[in-house]
DNA sequence: TCCCGACTAGAACGAACGCTCTATCTAGTG
DNA sequence: CACTAGATAGAGCGTTCGTTCTAGTCGGGA
């Protein structure tokens, strides 16, 4: 066997929740997408549905935080970045066909009155992202204050662009909000470092 | 009676919706909280809880465009008035203690997958918002273009903005998204009406 | 007075929910 | 070979889901 059951639980139920979010997904049909039974999600997962909920949501974290990370790293100009960045969102979203949005957004809304591990996990996700945006801002010369607040709009605006795809189903919303958040970048007339 | 039994359920599902989304919030549950029964919602809604939910999602659709409207009429100059709902929008937020966001956002996501009447009411909630902006940034001066994609812009980062001030249960988001978004705005350089 | 449509009321249904339980299989160790 | 902990397998528990159904209440026109 390739991959571990324990990590087809994970990937599986990380697709699932940011399809259709922690109460609409059931632990039977954990079980049917990941290959996996009831005895082996609950022998890995002795916590229940949240627990798995909370491992699929760090997954889903850790994995967009690479994809982010790598949009960053592939342009020295912050702007180009993030244009980068949407343009890559965009096209994935596309092909997935417009279901394959946010990996944490739909699970972190439902669960906002509790106070839980899922709930934490997800603030944890949001905030590992924005400090992503923050270091390359810091790193391009943005004053501290300037880089937090662009960070969490950077971060809040594609968060809010993808949903807007995808209602819509195009990919226009996330691209113009791309070009519009490095217009807002490049306006603090920063240079970018020459590599 | 004042309030006629189906504008209670509605006005209950509403919030219902915005706080725990749709698979979350079930149709016993509406007939508690809105102090109607079983028989009444089925009588008022023979399609059932989506037919209930469309009927929430569009109350929750007109309410918050009141208060955008109110918002960018109540300020000449397009950048005050987003920062003015913005700051509107993270003060009710905090109110409720987080947990009342922007009442399509969560439903929105659940019903991705599926094509349905209640979707098409999220896209629609969402369009109009949107024009609303672009209209009042027409009525600026603004190029048709670019009022497009600011409007698409200001509501997406705005969406985004809500759900992480949400997680992270402080204003900060809201509020630093609505100067990032003026700063945005006024980087045209068109001069704001005078009364 | 009767009646009828609008509305209220909640018992009951089959399906699905998360979870517990026992039983079986498998790999590694003595 | 026997033994055991780890992993797999799924029947079945009690509960809740959305929905249907029958029964009852009530005000106003014939």
């Amino acid at each position: 066997m390739q991959t571990s059951t324990r990590e087809r639980i994970v990937v599986a139920t990380a697709r699932l929740l940011q399809r259709q979010g922690y109460v609409g997904t059931g632990i039977k049909q954990i079980a049917k997408e990941s290959q996996a039974t009831l005895g082996s999600i609950y022998h890995f997962f002795p916590g229940g549905k949240e627990a798995v909920a909370v491992a699929a949501i760090r997954h889903g974290d850790q994995e967009f935080a690479a994809l982010l990370k790598e949009s960053l790293d592939s342009e020295p100009d912050p702007a180009e970045a993030v244009l980068s960045c949407t343009r890559e969102l965009a096209a994935g979203l596309k092909e997935s066909g417009w279901v394959d949005g946010c990996p944490v957004t739909a699970a972190a809304l439902e669960t906002l009155g509790v106070e839980s591990d899922l709930q934490q996990a997800c603030a944890d996700a949001l905030n590992g992202w924005e400090r992503l945006v923050r270091d390359k801002l810091l790193g391009c010369g943005f004053a501290a204050d300037d880089a937090r607040e662009l960070a969490t709009t950077v971060i809040s605006a594609i968060e809010g662009a993808e949903v807007t795809a995808q209602v819509n189903r195009s990919e226009e919303p996330l691209l113009a909000v791309g070009r519009q958040l490095a217009r807002l970048i490049r306006s603090y007339g920063i240079d970018p470092p020459r590599r």
